[in-house]
DNA sequence: CCCGAGTGCAACTCTCTGGTTGCATGATTT
DNA sequence: AAATCATGCAACCAGAGAGTTGCACTCGGG
C-alpha cells in the first residue's frame, strides 16, 4: 500500500550485504548472480534475493543475455534519498539545500 | 557485531513512520513520547520504540525533564548518509562528488 | 540431440521487527 | 501522604526478512 520509493530505498540499503553487492555492481560493471555469490559466502539465492530487492528499490535492473542474467547497477534513484535528505533537513541546515538546489536544476537522466 | 552507522542511519530511516516522527520533531521541537501518540493512531509503546530507533541511530536524543522525557532531532548524523550516497556514487555522477567536497570542507558540527 | 551451466520457483527455518497489552516505577501536585 | 500522570519494563503475537536446500526449467555448445 504505503510502499513508497523511499521505503523500498531506505530499505534496500539498509542491509550491508545490499550495500556492498551495489558497490561491486557500481565499481565492476554488470556482473551475473551465480559470479556475485562466488566470491561470496552466500548461496547464490541470497544473492538473487538480494539483487531482487535492490532491483524493487530501482537500484539495479537485471537484463537477460543468452542463459544467464546480468544486474547494472542504476543509481540514479539514490536522487530521490537525496532530495529527501535535504528537503527534510532544510530546517537544520540550510547550507545542504542549496547544494541540492543546484543539482536539481541540471538535468537528473544520466 | 558488524552493526554500522549506516545499518542504523538506513534502518531506522526505512519505515515511514519514523520518518514522520523525525519530520515532526524537526519541525515542531522536542516532543514527549505520549504526546507524538496522542495524534497518532500508534500506542505510545509503538512511539517509544521508534524514538529508540532513532536514538541508537543517532538521530534522535532523548532529555529528561522533570518527569516527562523530551525528544529532540539531531539530524547533524544525516551528513553521514549524504557522506556515502555522494562517495558510492562518485562513479556514478561527478556532479555530486563536488557538491558534497564542498559540505565536507565547512564544520559540520554547529 | 543431449549434457551441463545458469537460472527460477517453492518450501522451510530462524530471527528480527512492528505492534500490542499489562503492570510496575518515578515524579507532581494538591 | 495520596492520587495522578508519564515513563519503563516485560511478555507476547503476527508478519516480514535473511538464508538455506532441493528440484524443475532453459539455453548453449559439443
Amino acid at each position: 500500500m504505503s510502499t513508497s520509493a523511499l521505503d523500498d530505498l531506505f530499505g534496500a540499503l539498509a542491509d550491508p550485504t545490499r550495500r556492498a553487492l551495489l558497490d561491486r555492481l557500481m565499481h565492476d560493471g554488470p556482473q551475473t548472480a551465480t559470479v556475485l555469490a562466488a566470491d561470496s559466502t552466500l548461496t547464490r539465492q541470497a544473492v538473487v534475493k538480494h539483487l531482487q530487492a535492490l532491483a524493487t528499490a530501482g537500484l539495479a535492473v537485471p537484463e537477460r543475455s543468452g542463459r544467464e542474467v546480468l544486474y547494472s547497477a542504476t543509481p540514479e534513484r539514490l536522487a530521490i534519498v537525496l532530495a529527501w535528505l535535504t528537503e527534510s533537513s532544510a530546517l537544520w541546515d540550510r547550507r545542504i539545500e542549496r547544494l541540492v538546489a543546484r543539482v536539481a536544476s541540471q538535468p537528473t537522466g544520466r
